[in-house]
Parts: structure tokens; sequence; C-alpha cells
DNA sequence: ATGAATACCTGAGAGC
DNA sequence: TGCTCTCAGGTATTCA
């Protein structure tokens, strides 16, 4: 499940193995990668064709690959791989979009949940036009940590369900959330009306924390044929305090994590260390 | 402003 | 064995 280091992995492998090199063609197997591009699929090969990739950007769990005035924006979804391949290796199963590089490479996006998907965005090539609401994201040198708190605190609903908004933080998905906010000790329902600030400092050092650490071990396993990535880091094995512990001894205090049901999803976390609030909200 | 629900997807695993 | 159901999850959108 790609959250933000793991996105940041497949950056870095684009900027050493992409930048530079031009686009000859690109194809699409599976209309619903581009779904997003809403002048469709035969618009969007047009549009990449013997394009040079100047850079790659990211914002939270969004990438691009700038093309002089345009960008290639990318979105992994939950299940995207970006593969560098010969074109001679036989087509991966979930195999949706080729980009064929002028070093006689593939670049591939692999997909198998398709909640990913690319498209061609005719305006901002510093912030692509579809991605303005998107907040900049903790490992961003422009992210406003007292601005970040200000908002924060004004709202009314659970610190959790603020974390997985992108238009406050973004690049935070539910693993990283449960993980921040158990080293801090925050229940998820908490308030954020309620927070204080050092509470706030915290959990922001947390978030960083949480994903510089993931960033280091999933930056490890670099393979020059891989821009990488299918999301495993390599972190979740092992350096999991939270997330998908449920029943498992705390490692501070030994109580066994829980599981709520959470907006659809899951919300782990420990009875002991991150007590329940009174008038929490979700 | 906030949140709840829904749609978008595949495949693993459980239960029958 | 094969069916149905649940679950995993990020984001956009629509409605309350």
């Amino acid at each position: 499940m790609p959250e933000l280091p793991e996105v940041e992995v497949v950056r870095r492998g684009l900027d050493s193995h992409v930048v530079g090199r031009r686009i000859t063609r690109a194809t699409v197997h599976d209309v619903r990668s581009v779904r997003r591009h809403l002048a469709g699929p035969a618009d969007f090969t047009d549009s990449l064709t013997d394009r040079a990739v100047t850079g790659v950007a990211r914002r939270g769990k969004y990438l691009w690959m700038q093309l002089d005035d345009d960008a290639l924006l990318c979105h992994l979804g939950m299940s995207g791989q970006m593969l560098m391949v010969r074109p001679e290796a036989p087509a991966e199963k979930h195999l949706r979009i080729t980009l064929d590089l002028d070093d006689g490479m593939q670049l591939r996006f692999v997909d198998q949940r398709i909640f990913g998907g690319m498209l061609v965005s005719r305006e901002g090539v510093e912030l692509p036009a579809e991605i303005v609401h998107i907040a900049r994201d903790p490992l961003d040198p422009l992210f406003d940590a007292e601005d970040f708190r200000t908002r924060l605190r004004k709202r009314r609903t659970g610190v959790k369900r603020a974390l997985l908004d992108q238009g406050l933080i973004s690049g935070v998905g539910n693993i990283y959330a449960d993980e921040a906010l158990w080293r801090s000790r925050l229940h998820y329902a908490r308030d954020t009306h309620n927070l204080r600030a050092p509470e706030v400092a915290l959990l922001l050092a947390n978030v960083v924390g949480v994903m510089n650490e993931a960033l280091e071990k999933g930056g490890t396993s670099f393979d020059a044929l891989y821009v990488n990535v299918n999301g495993d880091s390599g972190y979740f094995d092992r350096s999991l305090n939270a997330y998908g512990q449920e029943g498992l001894p705390c490692d501070r205090c030994s109580t066994p994590i829980r599981r709520d049901a959470f907006m659809n999803r899951s919300a782990f976390w420990c009875p002991t260390c991150q007590p329940r609030p009174r008038n929490g909200r979700w």
C-alpha cells in the first residue's frame, strides 16, 4: 500500500532512470488506468509521444514527470508499481500502461486494483491543476507546521480523520496514521479541537519520524532494473507497532492491540497507551 | 464545515 | 469443488 515514503522511493527511481530520456511511444493496455485523463486514451498516448522527461516531482502520494510544459501525473493507488524492464520481458499480469523510452527500455505501470492511474496535465508543471487541493506533505521544506496546527485545531473532528484528509496534510495513509498516533499515545478519536499544542507538535514529529524511517528502509531495496516498487518497503514486516497488530501485545505495555472499524477500514490502537477519550470524535 | 455514503477495483481468504 | 461474502484501501463525488 504505497503511502508517501513508497511514492518518494518511486520518484527517486524515476529521477535516476527516466529523467533525460525521451518517451518514444505510449501504450494504454487498460483504459481504466487513464479514466482521469478526460480527453481519452488516444489523446493520452498522443500527448506523450516524443516527449522529453525533464524532471520528476511529488506532493503527498502524487508524483508527476515533467515534460517541458506538461506533466504526466501519476497516482499508485493501492497497488500501483512502476517497473523499468527490457521490452522482451513478458507482460506482467496487471500491466496497464507502457512507456517506451529512447534508451530501449520500457517504463511499465502495473496496477492490480486500478485505484491508481495516470493523466497528462496541460497546466502546472510545478503543481498540476488537478491536484491544487492537495496540501503540502510534512516532508516538503515549505510545509508550514504552525499553519497545520492552527487549521487542525479549528476542526471539530477526530484526529485520525484529520490526518487522512489530504487537503489538510498529504501523504499520510491508514498505516502511517496509526503508527504516528501510537507513537504519540493519542487515540484516533481525540477531538482535534481539544488537542494541546505540544500534542500536535509531537504528532507531527512522529508522522515525519515514521515516514523517514520507512524511507530509509525502502530506499535500501533498490534494484537498477526496478524503479521499484510494490509498496513493500520492507518496513511492514518488522517495524510496525500498531497497524495490523490486532491481538498482539503492545510493544510498550503488552496490552493486546485493538482493532476498530473506522471509515470503511480499520484503526489499530493500544487501549492502555492510547486511552479512548470520553468525548471523542471520528 | 463536516461527515456519511458510494463508486471505483481485484484477489485472497473464510465460510458453507 | 465452487459458490458467496468480506476485506483490504485512496480519492472523487454526491448528498445530508
